[in-house]
RNA sequence: GGGGGUGUAGCUCAGUUGGUUAGAGCGAUCGCCUGUCACGCGAUAGGUCGAGGGUUCGAGUCCCUUCACUCCCGCCA
């Protein structure tokens, strides 16, 4: 029998009356009658209220022990009355009543509470984080956290992967994220990189020949902070498989999404079979390519309306002649929504940098005609055919933007998000996941104008690519995916290119000679030259996945020890200076800021 | 690097138009209370109003600078 315990504090019943226990745990909470004290006492699994009176030799010592004491009680199990049972705990039927007493671990006064459902400010959080962790949400978030990731590593066990751990020293990549940096005592001047993903190891371990690998792999990228980003590390299920194509992925990765979301959450999935989404058709219908699908607006193009000689909506179609497009919102049956809706609208499109949202509501007296401050610009042949296009009705309404591309799909993709929040059209209770699919293998970079690879250098480019297709490299497409669930980025991948002269190909047009690449990725280009099967994978990420599940919205409710946006550890001052023996060790010095 | 929000007791917050000695709840300490489960009641302690500077007879409140936390943009193949 255990030194500390006979039951954990979820487990005693009304069965159990008469028998003596044992239980260990913390004084979550008193309540103290003078003469009588309960106790509250919780452990991982639990609470059940313990009870003593000042007969007990014990009565004074235990009455002015701080909470969140550690202490073992003894006792018997006793039945409530009818009238004292709680409902809300588990053990409410019983308590214990306590015979002997022993204090395991004193507590100071607290910085913050344990039992309570306030909110505190991250820092205190972070600093005190192990009594955070005792709190009940956010326990309750990392025991989840852990039970999905043993589900994972089964389901994937189950369909045949093998787990293999990587490097975490290994070589800076010059694609990609800033890289954290580790200097190298035996190789003065030099540096190991943490990696930020284990992307040509996994692919190594194709080439190596183990066929599908899987990791709950950590990974590192050196760069600023989001709500749903931690600063320096997170954890992906990283995964490669052989002779496959891309379907073979999803077909794997469908499944397990399915499964887990299914055995983890009570929410709906909208699709069990996700929708394929191509990058272009992303950018166009949601002004982004993580859409959020359970909000039902949709943009459309509606440029050409501003070349006709009935409209009259003189700003955009000067801005439509020099180059920019329209593109429109259409919100249903909002005909009777205040004046004050449409223009908190406008006002907010303002607020986020653009020069405002253009909106008109279509009615019908005998004709139709478009009601607003812009109605009148619009002759009823060009109304019909805005309704054409984007399969509106009267009483819809419609917000228009004006602007360039890119600056334009960033303020539709906000104003889908806005206005869906608005009318209250996202249903919360879902999961909507889909797959943007087609990404193209090349981008034009803004500021240098010079050709980039868009995402992965590895993928693999689609079609068939002879000379003509290498001249126009912004069309060629890659076969590299993304899924997406309620606008969240979960992971992207990719089925490889294993050939090493395409591989050559392809960089020399993002402006790596051969030897660049040789030296560059000399482990990977050297292994494709041996023998390499095609292969692809992809890496969602756990923390997403946990944060989606546990419906939270910061990544550090579902982390840990997290950093705080400034990358610190403000429980263990990570990171701090180091002393003059560690860096002249290292053949470093620490130039003077300023 | 840029923009927004927040910063008052150990914790969560209030503090009016610039005006007396800066308040409440929880927590802490002390006292009372034998059926609570956010137990109740009474008392006490606890403040560099994030920091620095300025305006003013007078600043928690107005202005400037700065720091911390946070959200967003950039960034994240």
């Amino acid at each position: 029998m255990s030194k500390y315990r006979t039951h954990k504090c979820s487990e005693l019943r009304k069965e159990d009356v008469e028998k003596i226990v044992s239980l260990s745990g913390w004084i979550n909470k008193k309540r103290d009658h003078g003469n009588l004290l309960f106790i509250d006492l919780r452990d991982n699994y639990g609470i059940t209220q313990c009870i003593i009176d000042k007969d007990n030799k014990y009565f004074l010592e235990i009455e002015k022990s701080q909470l969140e004491t550690v202490i073992k009680v003894e006792g018997k199990v006793v039945k409530r009355s009818d009238e004292t049972i709680n409902k809300d705990i588990e053990t409410g039927e019983i308590e214990v009543a306590i015979d002997t007493f022993e204090i395991l671990g004193t507590c100071k006064e607290l910085p913050m509470p344990v039992f309570s459902d306030q909110e505190y400010a991250e820092e205190i959080r972070l600093k005190y984080r192990f009594l955070d962790l005792r709190r009940k949400k956010i326990h309750e978030n990392i025991i989840l956290r852990s039970k999905v990731i043993s589900f994972i590593r089964n389901e994937m066990t189950k369909l045949g992967f093998l787990e293999f751990q990587t490097p975490i020293l290994t070589s800076s990549s010059p694609e990609g994220a800033r890289d954290f940096l580790v200097p190298s005592r035996l190789n003065p001047g030099k540096f190991y990189a943490l990696p930020q993903a284990p992307q040509q190891f996994k692919q190594l371990i194709m080439v190596s020949g183990f066929d599908k690998y899987f990791q709950i792999a950590p990974c590192f990228r050196d760069e600023d902070a989001r709500a749903d980003r931690s600063p320096g590390e997170f954890y992906q299920l990283d995964l490669e498989m052989s002779f496959v194509e891309q379907e073979d992925v999803f077909s794997v990765v469908e499944k397990l999404m399915v499964n887990t979301f299914k055995n983890f959450s009570n929410k709906k999935l909208l699709y069990d079979k996700f929708p394929k989404i191509s990058y272009n058709e992303a950018m166009l219908k949601y002004g982004s390519d993580k859409p959020d699908l359970r909000n039902p607006l949709v943009i459309n193009d509606i440029t050409e309306i501003f070349n006709r000689e009935d409209v009259s909506f003189e700003i955009f179609k000067k801005l439509v002649k020099s180059g920019s497009m329209v593109r429109c919102i259409v919100t249903k049956n909002t005909k009777d929504k205040p004046r004050s809706f449409f223009d908190n609208i406008d006002k907010w499109a303002k607020g986020e940098g653009a020069s405002g949202l253009a909106y008109f509501t279509l009615g019908q007296d005998k004709n139709i005609s478009a009601k607003g401050p812009i109605g009148k610009f619009f002759s009823e042949e060009a109304l019909m055919e805005i309704m054409k296009i984007t399969k509106c009705e009267v009483g819809d309404s419609i917000f228009m933007a004006c602007g360039k591309q890119s600056e334009l799909e960033k303020i539709t993709a906000l104003a889908r998000d806005k206005i869906g929040k608005e009318l209250d059209l996202i249903n919360d209770n879902i999961f909507a996941f889909c797959w943007i699919v087609d990404y193209p293998m090349f981008e034009r970079d803004e500021i240098s104008n010079k050709i980039k690879f868009s995402h992965n250098p590895f993928s693999m480019p689609q079609g068939d690519l002879t000379e003509e297709n290498f001249e126009k490299p912004l069309d060629i497409l890659a076969y590299q995916y993304d899924i997406v669930c309620n606008g969240i980025e979960l992971s992207s991948g990719a089925i490889r290119n294993h050939k090493p002269d395409l591989m050559y190909k392809l960089f020399s047009i993002a402006g790596y000679d051969k030897s660049q690449v040789d030296q560059k990725f000399s482990g990977m280009i050297n292994a494709l030259s041996y023998g390499a099967p095609p292969h692809g994978g992809i890496a969602p990420g756990i923390d997403r996945i946990v944060m989606l599940l546990a419906n939270e919205k910061n990544i550090r409710e579902v982390t840990m020890f997290p950093m705080n946006q400034n990358a610190q550890d403000l429980m263990m001052n990570a990171p701090s200076e180091i002393n003059s023996d560690q860096l002249k060790e290292l053949n470093l010095s620490i130039k003077n800021k300023n």
